[in-house]
DNA sequence: GCCAACGTTGGC
DNA sequence: GCCAACGTTGGC
């Protein structure tokens, strides 16, 4: 079992997109690190703390859960995908993905600005400078720390 | 909208 | 394999 930060950017998939759904395929990932992660580590039940990047309240808004294997990602072979990628084949569909599910929302967004000032949370690589992995392993320390923090709001 | 930090591309 | 140019991310 494993612990994750996923960040999407609420004007293009939010965590009330995600409540509604239930469960979506995390598309579009285009970063070989972030790829990485989900193809080789993920497992299903892998716990996620879903952050809003790009946004009015940037922070973390809720929680999910991994539930698939990896498996290709499909948009890359959609030519009207923005995430089209021509290098992209049936064979050698180089972008992978997971299904992630809905868990919780928070009642508030647990704001990076808050994360940044807790002592207990130095080291989480959200917070680190330049970084901007758009998927990143969270120890699970800092996960329920940060589940902790939204039950205080 | 700005811009620092990274990642990718492509000529050599 | 180097590295300049370009594109993207994402906080501010």
């Amino acid at each position: 079992m494993q612990y994750w930060l996923m960040k999407t950017e609420p004007t293009t998939y939010s965590i009330d997109d995600l409540k509604r759904e239930g469960k979506t395929p995390w598309e579009g990932i285009r970063n070989y690190q972030a790829r990485n992660f989900m193809r080789d580590s993920m497992v299903i039940g892998d716990k996620v703390l879903i952050y809003h990047s790009n946004a009015a309240t940037i922070g973390v808004s809720g929680l999910g859960e991994v539930s698939s294997k990896p498996y290709p990602d499909f948009f890359a072979r959609d030519k009207d995908s923005n995430y089209f990628d021509p290098k992209a084949t049936e064979e050698k569909p180089i972008w992978m993905m997971v299904d992630i599910s809905f868990k919780s929302k928070f009642n508030s967004i647990v704001p990076l600005q808050q994360i940044k000032l807790c002592p207990e949370l130095d080291g989480m690589m959200l917070i680190k400078k330049g970084m901007r992995l758009s998927i990143q392993p969270v120890s699970k320390e800092h996960y329920d720390f940060i589940v902790g923090m939204s039950n205080n709001c």
